[in-house]
DNA sequence: TCTGGGGTCCTAGGACCC
DNA sequence: TCTGGGGTCCTAGGACCC
């Protein structure tokens, strides 16, 4: 058995945390760049507000309902994120944190339990540890679990457990789940699956792995096997980052070489100090641009390069001179350019890299200047020293109107409370 | 005016080997 | 006239997830 436990309309709940306010009223917070709805209250999807919409397109519905509209606080999100996933692990020895507001249980052994009971416990000590309301799925498979979960949320009556002891509990639910709601299948492959008659769980769980298979491919069989009982999909471990990507929309069109090479030069920094964090080194840099696709009027130019440092590295001097040499390969003069990143390739770990003969492995990653950077950084905040290259002009900084305080990670903005 | 960021896995095809 | 069989590794692109 597997329990998915799933946080309901994450950010939007951590903010009411601390702004109960917000509580009953439609809220809907945007991604970085104040640019797309990524997570909306219950009062804002009934108003109509869709996922990964961009809110420009709705500002007459925001003003006509008062709909509270955020910037995104990722800070708190990762900091309450963290508690939430401590607590959650208290509940069983197995267990995949699967993204920021989900967590897989493997519930090998209470079988015999009263399980919609232990779900009920499990949000009831979620809530009062975090005051964040949680939606339990259980069930004999990982895409189940999620099915359960579904249900779980969307239907009051259920108290937020659903539980399918065996796969034929879920069977009279399958047909009112559509198939693009299916865990794994996405808007493609369920647009091709609806032309061979396969519309709902239901239909898919009918359908025959091995013919599947020659259809579509491994994933799509292993999910019919899920919906018919057969586990397919274990829980996983926390593997490390193969990759670390940094990468921003600009808030304004940058046109010159310097500016853009400002940004860039702080995403490589940003992803330097997360490559440490993790104790991994890198193999190569990619570097990439672009202007804004969605611009009619504007001519379009788009580029990536890749480059391999002469060694794996976590030396943030060689990063930035990798980065820089690369955005000079791909720079072209005359574009409004919108977006640009880096990432970190092929990361490897301390213990797994290969010593070389003629260098001196500390000092080619400068370890003693990276630590004491970290180390004061760190302590003292972000950027209380940085490379000059990184300047501080900000000509590309991005759009965030209305965040709230990093209420649990930083002193100066402690939530206040003030007796009347 | 205005459209996110950070990941993973699978597959087909090409290059190469003997 | 006529040109095999069996394999690996790498990469780009496409799909998916939250």
């Amino acid at each position: 058995m597997f329990a998915l436990i799933d946080c309901n309309n994450f950010y939007v709940s951590c903010e009411r945390v601390f702004n109960p306010k917000l509580e009953g009223k439609p809220v809907v917070v945007l991604s970085n760049n104040d640019g797309c709805v990524v997570a909306r209250s219950n009062e804002a999807k009934a108003l109509g507000f869709k996922m990964g919409e961009p809110i420009f397109q709705r500002r007459d519905l925001v003003r006509a309902n008062k709909v509270v509209v955020l910037s995104s606080n990722f800070r708190l999100y990762g900091d309450m994120s963290g508690r939430v996933m401590t607590l959650l692990s208290g509940f069983s020895p197995d267990y995949e944190i699967y993204s920021i507001d989900e967590i897989f249980l493997g519930l090998k052994g209470y079988e015999k339990w009263d399980l919609t009971e232990y779900g009920k416990q499990i949000r009831e000590y979620i809530l009062q540890g975090t005051r964040l309301p949680v939606s339990v799925g259980i069930a004999p498979t990982k895409t189940l679990a999620k099915i359960a979960n579904f249900f779980a949320k969307r239907q009051v009556y259920l108290g937020g457990v659903q539980v399918f002891r065996q796969a034929s509990d879920a069977k009279a639910k399958l047909m009112h789940v559509d198939v693009e709601d299916i865990w794994g299948i996405g808007r493609k492959w369920s647009s091709k699956l609806r032309q061979l008659g396969i519309c709902n769980a239901l239909d898919l769980a009918n359908a025959s792995a091995i013919e599947m298979r020659k259809k579509f491919n491994v994933m799509i069989a292993k999910t019919v096997l899920e919906l018919q009982g057969t586990s397919c999909l274990d829980l996983e471990e926390v593997a490390p980052r193969k990759n670390i990507l940094v990468s921003r929309s600009f808030g304004y069109k940058i046109e010159k070489f310097n500016d853009l090479r400002e940004a860039v030069t702080n995403f490589a920094t940003i992803a330097a100090e997360k490559l440490r964090g993790q104790h991994s080194y890198a193999c190569g840099i990619m570097v990439f641009v672009r202007t804004n696709p969605f611009s009619q009027m504007a001519s379009q130019y788009s580029n990536s390069i890749c480059l391999k440092f002469v060694k794996e590295t976590n030396n943030t001097v060689v990063i930035l001179k990798s980065a820089v040499l690369g955005l000079q390969a791909i720079f072209r003069q005359g574009y409004q350019y919108k977006k640009a990143g880096i990432m970190l390739l092929d990361l490897v770990s301390n213990n797994t890299s290969q010593e070389d003969f003629f260098i001196d492995h500390d000092k080619l990653n400068n370890k003693v200047l990276m630590d004491a950077l970290d180390e004061i950084n760190d302590k003292y905040g972000k950027k209380t020293i940085q490379f000059a290259v990184c300047g501080v002009r900000k000509a590309w900084g991005m759009h965030q109107e209305n965040i709230s305080p990093a209420y649990t990670t930083n002193w100066q903005e402690l939530l206040i409370v003030r007796a009347n």
